[in-house]
DNA sequence: GCCGGGTGCGGCAAAATGCCGCATTCCATT
DNA sequence: AATGGAATGCGGCATTTTGCCGCACCCGGC
């Protein structure tokens, strides 16, 4: 299909879910990047260290070190690397955070393998491309929610507290979601 | 109280709420800053041409030009230059834009005086300091709808479908809380 | 005039929340 | 090991908030 190997630009994903990395991967592929796969922060140091990708996916809540930790490192081995940090849960201090870092964009998930290669194209001064839906209330509420889980290190009981709201409410609202 | 005028460092205030650029303006001179003030893009840049500030503050939405072309221009000015964006209701995507473009800081209204010095203060790679605060759920959404509402140029219905919530579900929360 | 779309509101069943209480479990101190 | 404090998971139940009708306007365009 694609040309030779290695014309393909080399491209690095870090996330620690295994089934979204092998599909996202396989997109990439598709796509015409030489994908190497890491699942976190740790095991993709070295690989970034002896072969600096010219693009990476990295993820942003996963075991061990963040990845922002990465995206530092990432961009301070290539600043050239074009680099789309993917989370979960989007936060306005970690998307600063991510971009003062060497990050070129900054996406939510779900984002799909069309919408990160989008994310890399642009030249320098782009415009605003991001996904920036309109986010349905429901969706913001379950991502401001996990945020300040997530700060509170998974502690329920604080988090109601802070998000203001009943335990019990909170609760009932984690059951039902699947968290991934 | 502070030193002569000639060492305090410039800030360039630019928002079109004049009451906000007022009461800001005042508490950033108690801080010690030289302040000069605009109303919009147009009439920042020709100001800062002329005198590129030390520092500045600049709203997001105004009339006229988005405040991100003055961020790009203070900071192709004069890359030292330590900007703050100010903005009604946070996004990610217009936070992650506003750093690429040399924003130092994005932070949400109400920010006051103190909260907008600090953002000023870091060094390069400061951690993460930024407002983000933890916000009951219930104001979250209050944001949200309302950013939702004005996007819809106060459209009810048409806000309802984009949240994803029945209009009379919307009708009920708005006639519940006082506009502000 | 007629029609499509928006608005405000009443009503009612269904779902979500607030608010108990209780049995466990985990941790840090004692 | 023991004890006290804090979190957690969960059942029940009264109270609110929803979702989802329907109906009566009001507009702006055709």
């Amino acid at each position: 299909m694609s040309g030779n190997i290695t014309d393909n630009p080399s491209l690095l994903l870090v996330d620690d879910n295994e089934t979204f990395r092998s599909v996202l991967s396989r997109a990439l592929e598709k796509r015409g990047f030489a994908v190497t796969l890491a699942e976190s922060v740790e095991q993709a140091l070295p690989l970034a260290r002896s072969n600096p990708p010219e693009y990476a996916v990295v993820d942003l809540k996963m075991e061990g070190a963040s990845g922002l930790v990465l995206v530092q490192a990432l961009h301070e081995l290539d600043s050239a690397t074009r680099i789309v940090v993917l989370t979960g849960y989007a936060s306005i201090a970690t998307a600063v955070e991510a971009v003062k870092l060497g990050a070129t964009q900054y996406l939510a998930k779900p984002a799909n393998a069309d919408e990160i290669v989008a994310a890399f194209g642009h030249n320098a001064n782009a415009d605003l491309p991001v996904g920036e839906r309109p986010a349905s209330v429901e969706r913001l509420e379950w991502e401001h929610i996990n945020r300040v889980l997530q700060e509170q290190q998974g502690n329920i009981s604080a988090t109601a507290r802070q998000l203001n709201m009943h335990r019990r409410t909170l609760q009932r609202k984690l059951s039902k979601k699947p968290l991934y």
